[in-house]
DNA sequence: TTTTATTTGTCCGTATGTATT
DNA sequence: CAATACATACGGACAAATAAA
């Protein structure tokens, strides 16, 4: 099937050429074809291998260099900077500082907005609350290294948790939140995990380009009881990050 | 332009209005967004909602209606063909059929290609053997209602599956496979998620367009002693399924 | 049945972006 | 940095199909 025609070039897909180019390139870099040579090969080589001209190539590869991912250099070639991914696990114990601590990166969580809201349908669900009850939002950027790799919106139920938004201004981290209001420990109960192209908002936050990717991923958390303490959608960037589940044993 | 930018409409990414715009109803019909009604709203409301002219606004539409999502007709609409949106679940007893079973659809497993390979470091990690002992691999094609929703690359020891991929050519189910060569029962060990954008030779099996997005699950399956005896990628089209991790309980 | 409003389908022209030579 | 060809996006006008008054 795919057969005789240059590697995989559509143009009237509404796709700009250039931008498919750089989107393989991208997978190719993730797949660790050019991990030896630590640089991309030489734009003739690209444009032959693509079927298109140089100068489609030189498109591409500035998108790349835009995002961080190559350097281009006169007479030198374009050197790979990173392809690099964080393992965040999703287990019963899921936590956001400690899923990324043992990856030697210094991890940071951002407080960017809390308030209140009815809960909808779906939150009401997850939850196992009345639809239109009342919800603590609070909403937050995790960082590694400075770099962020997560935007999280989370729900807490009201009637429970009314306060909680003020200590995790102060705490910077759920998990103390939860402690300072009594709730010492609570577990994972399910992920459900998909993958999408950011929308602007993401885009702004988590530093990507048009075009970017994100994981989105609908938490559950419940006490051990097995109360729903918290729901919470958090958009990965798929670039920095791949989520690890484990499925014998817990973290 | 009309007016204020909308909702995550980007004009210098490379990807064409059209595009980004029949990505983003796509998306809304499988979040159910139009079930009510079963139809779209009038072209006139949709190039409102995006900020595009009318005529962008079919761009799109013709671009879902040749990928079999929606049908237009004059006066009355455009109606809403089919809204497939798979839940795969991700726990101890994942298996691709009885997976997408419970969702009233007809699942179906084609077989690709079957080969030998020696493991790399990365197979052989996951497989606990030495780099460069031989495998089994096996490549196959995942449909729900003749619609493809998953392409998978599997690695076995050869050892003790020489010929699994007879056994799979026959039986169209790694399960059955293991049983009639005297394995009744395995289980899910680990399961990597990540996404990034589909290579052409994913865009050609799964029948994405260009941009379109994987979800890559890379999961190992052990006996019941905890010996692996595969290893598998698995690259899931993102817009027709999420995966669903429940860390409580089996399926 | 006729009328009217609504919705999609098709045509025109123009400006800009993309890709090649 | 041309010149050229084609795709994309916009704006408007009108035709054709449908549903409801």
């Amino acid at each position: 099937m795919t057969g005789t025609k240059q590697a995989g070039i559509d143009r009237t897909s509404g796709v700009a050429l250039w931008r498919q180019i750089a989107d393989d390139i991208r997978v190719a870099i993730g797949a660790g074809e050019f991990r030896e040579a630590g640089k991309l090969p030489g734009e003739m080589a690209l444009a032959e291998r693509f079927g298109v001209n140089r100068h489609t190539v030189r498109a591409a590869i500035s998108a790349l260099q835009n995002e961080g991912i190559v350097k281009a250099k006169a007479g030198r070639g374009t050197e790979i900077l990173s392809d690099l991914r964080l393992k965040m696990p999703i287990s019963r114990r899921t936590r956001f500082s400690t899923g990324l601590g043992g990856q030697a990166r210094r991890p940071e969580t951002a407080y960017i907005a809390a308030g209140e809201a009815a809960a909808s349908d779906e939150v009401a669900a997850a939850l196992a609350i009345a639809p239109g009850s009342l919800c603590v939002t609070l909403e937050s950027l995790g960082l590694a290294d400075g770099i962020p790799v997560s935007l999280a919106f989370h729900y807490f139920p009201a009637a429970r948790f009314a306060g909680i938004a003020e200590h995790f201004r102060r705490e910077r981290s759920v998990t103390r939140s939860f402690a300072a209001m009594g709730l010492a420990d609570y577990v994972r109960v399910s992920t459900d995990i998909s993958a999408r192209h950011a929308d602007e908002y993401e885009r702004d936050w988590l530093r990507l380009t048009p075009g970017g990717i994100v994981l989105e991923a609908l938490a559950v958390n419940a006490d051990l009881e097995g109360v729903p303490v918290q729901y919470s959608r958090t958009r990965f960037s798929a670039g920095r990050v791949s989520l690890h589940v484990g499925t014998d044993g817990e973290l």
